[in-house]
RNA sequence: GCGCAGGUGGCAGAGUGGUCAAUUGCACCUGACUGUAAAUCAGGCGCCCUACGGGCUACGGGGGUUCAAAUCCCUCCCUGCGCA
């Protein structure tokens, strides 16, 4: 399914995966559409500002409205009116987002300032129950099985093994869909990060197994974790790229500093004829980083999720609109941008719209926030195939830090 | 003109002798956001300072009572409603 069209001395390439729904050039940005919808857009839009796939939630749609429906509707892509390729996330980050990470504020990414405190190094996944009876209920809690996962609509409690996320993502319909995986918190130890990471592994096969006794043609995506371990992350690079998936997901948790090094690491040992997606990665430097190292494609919330609270990517960095300064700005967005947001409106509208609370400014901003980043990949993807890669990665950061 | 009810920070609106530089909401200022629990969340928001702390000016104006007043009294001004 994967044909790579150019490849460089390292790791980086340039490719097409080939799907049911047509191609993806890759690499590509992948725009987040959780509950079958890319939050504020019509699928028009969205294609039309140059977007080729776009990745909906296991979880979310199995509570609402349900993937039996969807299946009747003839899969969530034809159910929201979106032609092109499409993919679903497994539920494997919802053990993360509902469970530790769930009112505590913790990212995937640790920063660089966090002090790397690990509140989380509890021993193992027995201790760890009693640890979190203490907290806040979690909505999502781990065993060796699977996860069982609290509604956020209604409390109804719902357990998920990996046949059951596999049996799911086949009626949502999805061309790739992925294994189910525990994403960890990045401050977990490292004695539950291996922990967690022999469960992954576990599931990885079961999902596998459960994906090809349905024979299902969707393309299956394995996901590996391992955290910000060398050690781990080398190890499940190794048993899942022995394993017979379509593709890999690097998943789970980073220190922001060295993801490039994580992904390097993995991409460094997984079949190289695959494609691999680096699940939940999308500002501007990490994208670069992680195509430096390999990776196919990028799924993110960001670009949308910053429109809608007001951020907005330009070429000189990113601005907060809502910023006093730009309520008298009548200049576009960013006026070296094509997108139709920039095409058709200045500054000083975009901050009013925000300001009076206007649904119309989630749907320009998000327009414009994801035009940005699905072109900048796609450029990336140009200088690629032109043996041009790093003049324009300098080129862009030149700018992009001023 | 008489009667009643009111005048609190940009707005709305709490407080009704000390713990009030004054609850809360909105507005405003700033920040965060990386496989979406998110059209969300966090912080700031009288002035000044050697700022964990301290000083000054403030609750329509003026005057008074009190150790102490946004809170009580007098007076003036203004607003709303009712009656002339």
């Amino acid at each position: 399914m994967f044909t790579i069209e150019k490849k460089t001395k390292g790791l980086m390439r340039a490719g097409v995966i080939h799907t049911p729904h047509g191609d993806i050039a890759t690499p590509a940005f992948v725009p987040v559409a959780t509950k079958a919808t890319i939050k504020s857009l019509t699928p028009e839009q969205v294609s039309s500002l140059g977007a080729q796939v776009i990745l909906a939630n296991t979880y979310h749609l199995y509570l609402q409205p349900g993937d039996e429906l969807i299946r009747h509707a003839g899969g969530f892509g034809t159910f929201m009116g979106w032609r092109g390729p499409t993919m679903t996330d497994s539920g494997g980050f919802q053990a993360f987002s509902l469970g530790a990470a769930f009112g505590t504020g913790i990212s995937k990414l640790l920063k660089k300032n966090d002090e790397l405190i690990l509140p989380e190094a509890v021993a193992d996944i027995e201790d760890r129950e009693t640890e979190q009876e203490k907290k806040v209920a979690r909505l999502a809690k781990i065993d060796r099985d699977g996860v069982m996962f609290r509604s956020y609509l209604d409390g109804s409690a719902h357990y998920f093994t990996p046949e059951k996320s596999i049996e799911i993502q086949h009626n949502l319909g999805a061309d790739i869909i992925f294994a189910f995986d525990e994403c960890t918190s990045p401050t977990e130890s490292v004695h539950y990060q291996r922990e967690a990471l022999d469960r992954t592994h576990v599931w990885a096969k079961r999902s596998l197994l459960h994906h090809q006794e349905k024979k299902s043609q969707q393309a299956l995506f394995g996901i590996v974790q391992g955290g910000r371990h060398e050690e781990l992350r080398r190890a499940s690079a190794t048993t899942l790229g022995a394993m017979d998936f379509a593709g890999f997901g690097i998943g789970g948790s980073f220190a922001k500093e060295d993801m490039g090094k994580a992904v390097r690491w993995v991409n460094e040992l997984l079949p190289s004829d695959r494609p691999r997606h680096l699940l939940g990665i999308g500002e501007p430097a990490d994208i670069f980083d992680a195509v430096s190292n390999g990776c196919d494609l990028f799924d993110c919330v960001a670009p949308t999720r910053n429109a809608r609270t007001g951020t907005l990517y330009t070429s000189h960095g990113k601005i907060n609109i809502l910023n006093n300064q730009f309520i008298t700005d009548f200049s576009p967005i960013d006026s070296s941008c094509g997108c139709y947001t920039c095409r058709t409106y200045t500054r000083a509208y975009l901050a009013h719209l925000f300001r009076a609370k206007e649904m119309l400014a989630a749907t320009l901003a998000s327009i414009h926030n994801l035009y940005y980043i699905v072109h900048m990949v796609a450029s990336i993807r140009e200088s690629i195939l032109n043996d041009s890669f790093n003049a324009y990665r300098d080129s862009f950061f030149q700018n992009y830090q001023s």
